[in-house]
DNA sequence: CTGATCATGTGATTTTTCTCACATATGTTT
DNA sequence: AAACATATGTGAGAAAAATCACATGATCAG
């Protein structure tokens, strides 16, 4: 295992900025890190939730097996919590995660996070801050997912990439067509056929895994009008 | 203004059961409650969220207009906090939350609320727990409406309003068919056509307003299976 | 009672998306 | 390099859903 050092941790949480040198202590005796690869499993949903999972450094998607079908739900950046909320209920791992870049994740044990939680108010605030985001950026999609239509949607995640996951027009896409389909409500052909349209019109150049944005305006016009 | 009664209040919220006598007092100092008719604006979005509503009775949709379409998110019964995420975030309402059938909210200061989550621990915890369900739930709606066509959402919400909130297979549905397709993400005429066939098909019975579910395991599969 | 307004039902047509089928990469293992 | 699995592109047809058009029904103010 990994030497551990988590007060002076560059990838801590924010909420975890509101916890005492001895309460960090404490987390410290009682977590510990692994690496995972693309592909690996992080979380099995259904699994139960011993543990907290919180990304240090990574990329990773949160998705679902339901009757056949596999839904993507989101994709998650680093130094955030994962399945907080499968936690905070009923100790059951609702959705799976997986990494989809090289990983670092911190397993942190539940209890002592709640009881911080119950001893410590600006942690507390804290948390139900970072939740009330959550849930109001997933509100927000599902409102905009009403009325745009599949191409409008995988421009979403083309963009999503390029300013808050890689903050850059160029980027090596992680995942498979498959996956955006997921991800999108749409199917592997959908995506490919969106895209190589996409290229045709010069909107974006595709080379292999690599997507350059050459016109970030239009793609977002596509974004918001549908 | 109505007399208030908090501390023996039938429909206080779970996590109010948390508070001392004291701060029930307090919190009963510094909120308001009011009565709305079905079609009544309790709150608009993008206004400040200076007070934070609980439903005290009644039934309200939680809705947004986004690019000249209305969507739906939620109908959510009584004895529940609503825009709790934005009074969290960012002080402003991001959602509009209007009555479909006669409705009390109780206004609560949010900063008093604020102030009980950082001083009261096992407050903290019960609004993160109620956090926590209110994403699982949504995430699984997300997952669900993946695998399932119009039919099979609108099967759910006609189980939901039977089960969740009517406790009744019988029941007068307080929504036009148009609410309906802002909630399952379809039109106002494929509603129609959907409940005529279930009508056909001797699923339901529709008069007027008026829902009998006459088949509920059917509706059940349908529900389930797409 | 009577327009007027809003909600609903229904057919016909168009648009969007899915599905199936198969070709062509690309990558991995032996 | 050959053999294999896996990922991707593309066409054609089927299915689902949206849109348009219009008729009918319900509700409500005057």
């Amino acid at each position: 295992m990994q030497k551990k050092d988590c007060i002076n941790c560059l990838n801590k949480s924010k909420s975890a900025q509101n916890l005492s040198a001895e309460e960090i202590c404490e987390l410290e005796r009682n977590c510990s890190m692994a690496f995972f690869k693309p592909r690996e499993i992080i979380i099995k949903e259904n699994s139960l939730s011993s543990s907290l999972a919180y990304i240090k450094t990574g990329l990773v998607k949160i998705h679902s097996f339901v009757l056949g079908k596999e839904k993507t739900l989101r994709i998650i950046n680093s130094q955030t919590y994962i399945c907080l909320p499968s936690s905070f209920s009923d100790n059951r791992n609702h959705f799976s995660a997986t990494a989809i870049e090289n990983t670092e994740v911190c397993f942190l044990d539940v209890n002592i996070f709640k009881k911080f939680v119950k001893e410590n108010g600006a942690f507390a605030f804290d948390i139900i801050h970072d939740l009330s985001q959550n849930q109001l950026k997933n509100l927000h999609l599902q409102v905009e997912s009403n009325y745009k239509k599949s191409t409008g949607r995988i421009a979403q995640i083309l963009l999503f990439f390029a300013k808050e996951i890689y903050k850059s027009l160029e980027f090596s896409l992680p995942i498979s067509r498959q996956d955006i389909g997921d991800l999108t409500n749409t199917t592997r052909e959908g995506v490919s056929r969106t895209l190589t349209d996409f290229n045709n019109n010069k909107i974006i150049k595709i080379d292999r895994k690599k997507i350059t944005i050459l016109n970030e305006k239009f793609l977002e016009e596509i974004n918001i009008k549908g």
